[in-house]
DNA sequence: ATGGCAAGCAGGGCTTGA
């Protein structure tokens, strides 16, 4: 079973990028981040084309997730509030579902979790506070989830890189939006806390390996990148892993999402 | 230290991203 992510800025301008990859690699599961669009205007027919089915959360403008599935998924929901109800530890987390940032479904048996977390802006600013907030309820919307499955995928755009070798120049980025102590923390109790594992870091120990490169400055020629969409795989699945690879060449392409895709492949579905 | 680039919405220039 293969199950990539990919952040594509955009599904309706990368649509012909998305359909280009798919058919060279034809993954079980894409989860996608930053559609951009609505759901009524999503183009799931082009997809559906090709062989995927498209399960969509999407909004105006920004945000907005979807898998795109070549099985139907079974037990699909949408936001944190359909896992965990209206309140979390008393406090009401209905908000955070009006930013369309997280979608989860069945594919035999492992449950796949796809996630766009908050960018954060600026550390410190109105908008850090909020991803902050959000990966805090982020735990607990995981630990239900892993009460019920034990076999857990969580993938996306985390918007932080996890330690320094997952920035191209780690120096003076403590203050660095997707670098700062407060976030990699936060990614530490809310993810690694669970038990779930970085499955990248599972083959590849060096740094230098990258899945986002900045628009500006030329940083993809530099290769001034950051590794900041992940796989994170639950005790559950065991040994399964067999590998998890960034594949740079669409971030080569005319016309590219800033982000690449990153595939991770597990063996021994035994649902499948 | 700053600004650089891209997308959406809207039909100009702002907001957001990372």
């Amino acid at each position: 079973m293969k199950i990539a992510t990919w952040n594509v800025n955009s599904i309706r301008t990368r649509l012909a990028h998305v359909i280009q990859w798919l058919e060279s690699n034809p993954v079980d599961v894409l989860c996608v981040q930053e559609t951009k669009v609505i759901d009524a205007d999503f183009p799931r027919e082009a997809l559906e084309a090709i062989g995927y089915l498209a399960y969509v959360s999407g909004q105006k403008s920004y945000n907005g997730v979807a898998l795109l599935s070549r099985v139907p998924l079974e037990s699909v929901s949408m936001g944190f509030v359909s896992v965990l109800g209206e309140t979390n530890l008393g406090e009401p987390i209905a908000d955070l579902d009006e930013q369309k940032r997280v979608i989860t479904g069945v594919l035999g048996d492992v449950r796949i979790v796809n996630l766009y977390v908050p960018n954060g802006s600026e550390v410190g600013s109105e908008k850090y506070q909020y991803k902050l907030r959000w990966l805090g309820v982020l735990q607990d919307y995981l630990k239900a989830l892993l009460a019920e499955n034990a076999g857990l995928v969580v993938c996306g755009d985390f918007n932080i890189a996890p330690d320094d070798r997952d920035i191209y120049k780690p120096e003076g980025k403590e203050k660095h939006i997707m670098a700062s102590p407060a976030e990699r923390s936060a990614l530490q109790a809310s993810v690694l806390g669970l038990g779930l594992v970085d499955a990248f870091r599972q083959f590849h120990e060096e740094g230098g390996l990258f899945s986002w490169w900045d628009y500006r400055t030329a940083a993809f020629r530099r290769d001034a990148g950051w590794r900041i969409d992940h796989h994170y795989i639950s005790p559950g699945l065991g040994d399964r892993a067999v590998d998890c690879v960034i594949d740079k060449t669409p971030r080569g392409w005319e016309k590219p999402s800033d982000h690449t895709p990153v595939i991770l492949e597990l063996g021994g579905d035994a649902a499948l």
